[in-house]
Order: C-alpha cells, then structure tokens, then sequence
DNA sequence: CCTGATATATACATGTCTGTATAATTTATA
DNA sequence: TATAAATTATACAGACATGTATATATCAGG
C-alpha cells in the first residue's frame, strides 16, 4: 500500500479527532500531510470515502490492540472479562487519546441514513458484540445483557474523557463494571 | 420575551438535533423559522451565541423537567435515587429525542478551550453535580463515586439511543444502576 | 392618521468548502 | 538515457458559509 496513502489516511484521523470531521477540510489534510489535492482525490474519490476509510481503520487498529492485548496478558475466559476495564483504560489514558472515532463521528452525522452515521452504528454494534462473545466464554447466562452493560461504561468512559482530560471516569467505570461482571458470573 | 426569538431558539435546536450543528446553516434556521437573517442576528449576534443559548435551554428544559417529576413522583431521598432511571427511561424514548444536546455538541466542537464545548462539559459536570446531591440526600457514602457511574450508564444511554433509535439501552441501564445504587445504599 | 419600532426583502461582501482541469515536474524503470 | 508513472503546482468552478447594507413593508400606540 502506497506510504502517501498512509500517510493521508492518518493525517486526517488525527486531524478529525482533534477539530472535528467537519470542521477539516482537505484543503487542510494536504497540507499537514505535504501533498496535494490531486494526490488525495486519487486514493480516495470523495472526502466521505476518506472519512469511511479513517473510522474502519481507527476500529481495526482498536479491535486488534484489545484483542492482542487480552491474548497476551490473561488465559481464562472469565480472567479477560475482569481484566478487560485495565486495558479500556490504558488505551483511553493514552496521551494521544482524543475520543472515540465511531461516537464522535456518530454525533457528528446524525442522520441514520448517513453511510458515516451507519458505519459507525455498525462499530458499535460490533464492539457490543464482541463483549457478548467474551462474557458467553466465561460462562455468563445474559451475556448480551452484560456486554451491553458493559458497552455503556466504555463509550460512557469514552465520551468523559473526551469531554475533559484526565477526568478519572474509567476508574469508576471499573469498579462498576467488576460488580456487575462478578455478579453476573454467579448466575 | 419575543416569540419570534423564541421560534428561532426552538427551530435551531431542532434542526441542530438533526442535522447536525454545523451543518445547519443559518439560511435554513430562518427558512424554516418563517422569518429573515436580519431578525435572527438582531437577537443573536453571531451563530455561535445562538448555538450557546440552545444548548442552555435545552439544557435548562432536561434538568427542570427531571427535578418536576422527582418531586412530584417520590418522597423519600433514596426514592428520588430508585425511580431516576424510570424518568431518564421516559426522556430518551419519548419519540422526538434525538441525543443530548451537550454530548453531540461536545463532539462536534473538540478543541476544549472551545466556547461551546466548555459549555457542554460543565453541564455535563453540572448534572453530575445534581446526581451526586440525589446520592448524598439518600445517605450514600460516596455519592460522587455513586453519582459518575450513574452519570456513564444515563449518558451512555443518550449515546447509545441517538445511534440506534429504539436499542433499549436504557432497559439494562436501569438493572446495572439498580444494582450500583442499592450497593451503595447499604456501604 | 402619523410616527416609530419591528420585521421583511434583497442584494452583496468575503471567505471556505469540495472537487476538477491543465500543465509542469519529479521519480522509478527499463 | 529514454519512457512511463506518480506527484506537484496552480487555477478555477460552483456551491454554500457567516455576516452586513439598504430599502421597503407591516403594525401598534398616541
């Protein structure tokens, strides 16, 4: 894949996160990525396809992070649902960390008709499906019911942070969350 | 007051909801107000003081329409704490919500020295303010603590139903704050 | 009816946005 | 070195943004 490409596709995701998808041109984009607008339009045909291709990549790299990170530190199915809130917060501590692409980007298009607004209603879908999984494995009855718990906390946590720096949600995230992790396992 | 200003007031924040803040301009604030720009920049100067008096009335509207129904449903503090999620149930699903207005426009405006989202974050401060009154009139020890875990799960809620209407996020919001709640009570 | 305030109609200044057209230039390859 | 591809430079079209200037119309109170 082109490094120009790249390069372009991560330029605009830091630039999105730290002013907003609208409030960014591509004016701007080529600018901080030290190229040219023909160069851009080339990769991406239109700006939204850019912004579609910024969300799935900032999913991916979030989705692999935590799974990675599941896979190297913990065994036990229930040892990664306890263990989880310890890496949300490592990632939304992260001095980089800006907001959550799919919730910002959801509030920024609002229409449920918007293919932006669907993608990341998708994301999030997919993120509370993901959770379901590891509470199913570790043996939970209502799984869906945890993870859409426990989806809340996140994106809650998500969204605090964004709104106001080191604004310490997540710690109480997690003692909520081990609550209700530690009750739905004795069901 | 003028009840042209106010259709003004109630027309932009309808069309912020949306369509998203900056992508409503004032052009069709006036259009669909039934009245000109000259009027509308008579009774704010620029856009973003209209944006900013949106987001307290509205504001404004949530917390005294939530004081109203705790008052005249419940008795005793820790009531107030118990049915608080039935109240924030009726809010979120009523059928013309579409998001809390300071969680949108915190996204929509990043940058935190931003005048509009500095106003969002100290409403969103503000309301936890008031849960954590809700918690200390109940007798709960940790009522901040209490108070931003409960503040996550209903503004995660707001999130989660502006992304997907009808996700019944609320529905498993209000089991996992019965839990919290009664928890703390008894601490 | 007349006067003063309120609102409208309309045009415009100025800037920014996305997206494209055209030509020059760099870079890689053979 | 010659040829082809990728990238740049630059200008522009057309739409839309906020905000203003100017003149007209509506309407209430004296």
């Amino acid at each position: 894949m082109s490094p120009l490409r790249e390069k372009i596709l991560h330029v605009a995701s830091e630039l999105f996160q730290t002013r907003g998808i609208n409030s960014t041109g591509v004016d701007t984009i080529v600018a901080v990525a030290g190229t040219t607008k023909m160069t851009l339009y080339k990769y991406f045909h239109t700006k939204e396809e850019l912004i579609l291709e910024v969300l799935q990549k900032g999913h991916q790299d979030f989705q692999s992070w935590l799974a990675d990170k599941l896979a190297s530190n913990t065994k036990k199915p229930s040892e990664k649902l306890q263990r989880l809130f310890d890496f949300i917060e490592e990632w939304v501590t992260a001095p980089d960390f800006r907001g959550m692409a799919f919730i910002t980007a959801a509030a920024e298009f609002p229409n449920e008709e918007n293919p932006v607004h669907r993608l990341s209603a998708e994301q999030s879908r997919q993120f509370r499906s993901y959770l379901s999984s590891l509470a199913t494995d570790a043996g939970v009855k209502d799984a869906d019911g945890l993870a859409l718990q426990l989806s809340l906390l996140i994106e809650g946590s998500m969204q605090a942070e964004q709104m106001k720096r080191g604004s310490g949600a997540i710690k109480y995230a997690k003692k909520a969350a081990k609550i209700l992790i530690e009750l739905a396992l004795k069901n």
